[in-house]
DNA sequence: CTGAAAGCGCTTACAG
DNA sequence: CTGAAAGCGCTTACAG
């Protein structure tokens, strides 16, 4: 089976009425219709992608970019993969599928979506992992395609994101870990440009200012979000004149490292130091002692994601009448035990 | 800027020169060449990817099939994203884009793909996770799709395949702790039909047979490839009547589970029971007693994927003398003290 | 309800 | 070296 011309004429048809059919259209005999497609499935006809999309202009295809940089691979998890149940469930009430496109690390992520976009191999994007100054929103507010950014950005005016919600968690860290007494509270953020960390220091400096504690810089420890950054802010707490007897982090898997630092200081959490950790994470679980953190559903994340994004699209803003909106993603706090002690005053 | 056609007519020039200019056709005058390349830079064009593909009846696109089930979601580690830096820096050679198209876990893998090559949204395939029987492969044949799998199996007859070298970690294993002393060793093995489990249970079942150890099939625990099968292994070999002494785990996280069910039940690892991971994993890394287990670079790898990959197709075999082939990967013993103690006769 | 035809945006023989 | 034209496989007004 070659072309829809082939078929055609094996039923002894138009391409026109076959095409037709196929596609659902109205005004086909239903007799015509169950013959065209009895045909196709024992062929084995599916239409072919570039004639579709070159035809109407759409390729029903929503890209997901995802950077996939040494840090990325080694030490994230897989939230993509887990937002991308959410995703496919929503996209697939119109038909449209979903492709995960990875930027080569050795790619600039601008050059890379720009030249994705520019292709049209997709209708519409989603990207994450926004920088604070992000030209990748620039360019698709220019370029006019619809798109949903997962993180907020200085960049892009007023353009369609959704994003965790950094202010709730550092605010509800610091509360609980001030109710047990604590007053030196540091905090482990991001050493690079992303969005989140300039988001999440703000928010734990007013929740402090809340308490009328004084903001130390020396407490707001720059390491890489990943796992041997954990084990870095361990090293640069220990290392503190003043310690502090707290500390946020600010990326799931810090934990780990983290752990391990002190474990070799001899310093135990929950007992010695109060640890809050970010995302609940499987690999974080068996954490001893457990790992106080924050819940969120990444399927649930998938499904807002994808019906944002259908919001921002003409073609399908109908179905969703919420609009293109700005969303704050809830996290819920899961009590462990490594805050759980109250310090002496 | 919409199309080449707008931007030929902004040069003053045809559309075919257009073309030829930007894709390096050779008979075009060096400076038409360059007023062409600076135009399109300028204005942004590139050329829309369905034109192309419809015209040239190639898509210049290689996909990678993942399966993102609930399970590979919270217990796979980047695998994948693993292999993307391998894979792009082959395929950049040749202006080949990468995409990862996640089947949803509610769609059959099968009509999945089907649904992908049909469309003809790829050149080319690398599916992965493959079964005993996988009928994806036979329906790759068929459609004469270049493809390379990851991982052997008993269909699609004489195909391309790159499978991890699942024998030579058995026997590796085997022999190790045969050498300190163990004769009663389990092994933990996948519960579902991948092809990997059983060509580990063999090779591990010839191994015993090397060193004269009867086989007993009590000693293969069937458990999920995951984290909490590790757990369930430890549960299980805990319940045996004559326990075994030393366990070899087919699956990275295993590990992790299985050392979170011993330490419950105070046996030690290292000391009261040996243990063997597979593959060397950055979550499994602080496990204490260090985990000996095996080592492999994903991005050496996603390398030869894609460099069997290309031998497959007509357009790019002459680039890769080594013609379509299959390949068993080897993964390098890394000790460390899991597995460390000497029984006593 | 169906068919004939146009045209989406490209690349590529072919002619000059 | 360049231009004019055909045609890749579809969908969709338009005519009947």
């Amino acid at each position: 089976m070659k072309g829809i011309r082939q078929l055609a004429k094996h039923l002894d048809i138009s391409i026109g009425t076959v095409s037709r059919a196929l596609n659902d259209k109205p005004d086909v005999n239903e007799e015509t219709r169950k013959r065209v497609l009895a045909a196709a499935e024992e062929l084995g006809y599916v239409a072919n992608q570039s004639g579709r999309s070159l035809r109407q202009g759409t390729t029903n295809v929503i890209g997901l970019m995802i950077e996939s940089s040494k840090e990325t691979v080694e030490n994230s998890d897989n939230f993509f993969l887990g937002l991308t149940g959410g995703l496919q469930s929503v996209l697939a009430r119109h038909k449209l599928d979903l492709v995960m496109l990875p930027c080569p690390s050795d790619e600039d992520p601008y050059e890379y979506l720009k030249r994705m976009v520019a292709r049209r191999v997709v209708d519409a994007m989603i990207i994450s992992a926004t920088q604070r100054i992000d030209r990748r929103i620039d360019l698709l507010v220019k370029a006019k395609i619809p798109f949903v950014a997962l993180g907020r950005s200085s960049s892009g005016g007023n353009y369609t994101w959704i994003d965790l919600d950094f202010e709730g968690v550092a605010a509800s860290a610091v509360d609980r870990l001030v109710a047990k007494g604590h007053r030196r509270i540091a905090i482990a953020a991001p050493s690079s440009d992303i969005n989140l960390g300039y988001v999440f220091v703000d928010a734990y400096q007013q929740s402090l200012e809340r308490h009328g504690i004084p903001y130390d810089p020396k407490l707001v420890i720059r390491v890489k979000s990943s796992e041997q950054g954990g084990y870095q802010a361990g090293h640069e707490l220990l290392l503190l004149d003043n310690k502090p007897t707290a500390i946020i982090l600010i990326y799931e898997l810090m934990a780990i490292g983290l752990y391990r630092r002190l474990v070799e200081a001899g310093v135990v959490p929950g007992r010695d130091l109060a640890v809050i950790g970010f995302r609940e994470e499987p690999r974080a679980k068996f954490l001893q002692p457990a790992l106080t953190c924050f819940r969120m559903s990444l399927r649930d994340l998938g499904v807002e994601l994808a019906e944002t994004l259908l919001a921002t699209m003409p073609a399908f803003a109908k179905f969703y009448p919420k609009g293109a909106r700005n969303t704050i993603w809830p996290l819920e706090l899961v009590p462990g035990e490594s805050d759980a002690f109250f310090l002496n005053p």
